[in-house]
DNA sequence: CTCGATCCCTGGACGC
DNA sequence: TGCGTCCAGGGATCGA
């Protein structure tokens, strides 16, 4: 499942890769994920890749304007333009020579100037491909929060600590910091001691410091280790990662906590898995509803 | 505004 | 062997 370090592979590999090449044309397939499948493909054939970054979870194909064609500044020919690439769940973006067969669930082909082609690949759809161009990229852009490995510690306790949600639903939430999931939220909150469940406002200063120290730990070995492979996880060369040999929470239920050997637990927080150890990150004292707790 | 619940989608695991 | 059921989860959307 793609979340910051494994985007990050990616689009390092990609860089890597197709840098400089230029796109000759577009084929689609299902585009149900795609925000307006025509303008891929008519906004992107002539235009050359100059650089593959990472923003947030999401992968930033840089394109230069056209130059064959006639440029039409309304669509953003004549600027800046991107094409935006989020990974979802099972997405999967890999270059491979033209004459390769097709792996099953492939939706999107781009014909490259050097005879290969770039794929994009999508069992479950969850993905989402866009072209944007000029203001409509600023704006897209602006609705992320604080990249979690520039994120100053002032500004992390800032969005941390305003909050009452729950830590887990802080890390997850896009706007609040730009490229966490499931995996390195539990990862991180494991590290700093953290029960997923406490709430944002709750948690001391040097909680979260420390919460933004182990995040940034976390963030950096996962990327040096290509990322985790749970599933399905491949980078752009068809190789999977090795950090899923470093988790310490997710995946773990029922195992020994590497710390004090408790059985690690798997609570539902936000809507999603979350793996803690019950002795190691303590559960947040029960609110006061109205209603008597078997606490008392 | 803030937050939780629901739904989307498919492959894989599991039970019978 | 094969079928049905459940689960994984990022994010859009809706309602409280």
């Amino acid at each position: 499942m793609p979340e910051l370090p494994e985007v990050e592979t990616v689009a390092r590999g990609l860089q890597k890769a197709v840098a400089g090449r230029r796109i000759l044309s577009v084929r689609l397939g299902k585009t149900d994920f795609i925000d307006d499948p025509s303008a891929l493909e008519q906004r992107l054939p002539g235009r050359q890749i100059e650089r593959v970054e990472r923003y947030g979870k999401f992968m930033l194909l840089r394109l230069s304007a056209r130059k064959n064609g006639v440029a039409d500044s309304e669509n953003g020919d004549t600027q800046a333009a991107s094409l935006l690439v989020h990974l979802g769940m099972t997405g999967m973006l890999a270059l491979c020579p033209a004459a390769q067969p097709c792996a099953k669930h492939t939706h999107v082909w781009f014909q490259l100037d050097d005879g290969r082609e770039l794929r994009y690949t999508d069992p479950r759809r969850f993905g989402r491909m866009a072209y944007l161009a000029g203001a409509r990229l600023a704006e897209e852009l602006t609705q992320f929060g604080a990249d979690p490995l520039l994120v100053s510690e002032e500004e992390f306790l800032s969005r941390i600590r305003s909050r009452h949600a729950h830590v887990k639903a802080l890390l997850l939430d896009q706007s609040v910091l730009r490229g966490v999931g499931n995996i390195y939220a539990d990862e991180s909150l494991w590290r700093a001691r953290i029960h997923p469940a406490r709430r944002g406002a709750d948690l001391s200063k040097k909680q979260t410091q420390l919460l933004r120290r182990v995040l940034q730990d976390v963030l950096r070995k996962a990327i040096l280790a290509r990322g985790s492979s749970i599933s399905d996880f491949l980078d752009a060369e068809g190789e999977p990662g090795e950090y899923q040999r470093r988790h310490r929470a997710y995946g773990r239920e029922g195992k020994s906590c590497y710390r004090c050997g408790t059985p690690i637990r798997r609570v539902i927080v936000a809507g999603r898995s979350s793996h803690f150890c019950p002795k190691c990150q303590r559960a947040p004292r029960l609110r006061l509803t109205g209603k008597r707790g078997r606490n008392g």
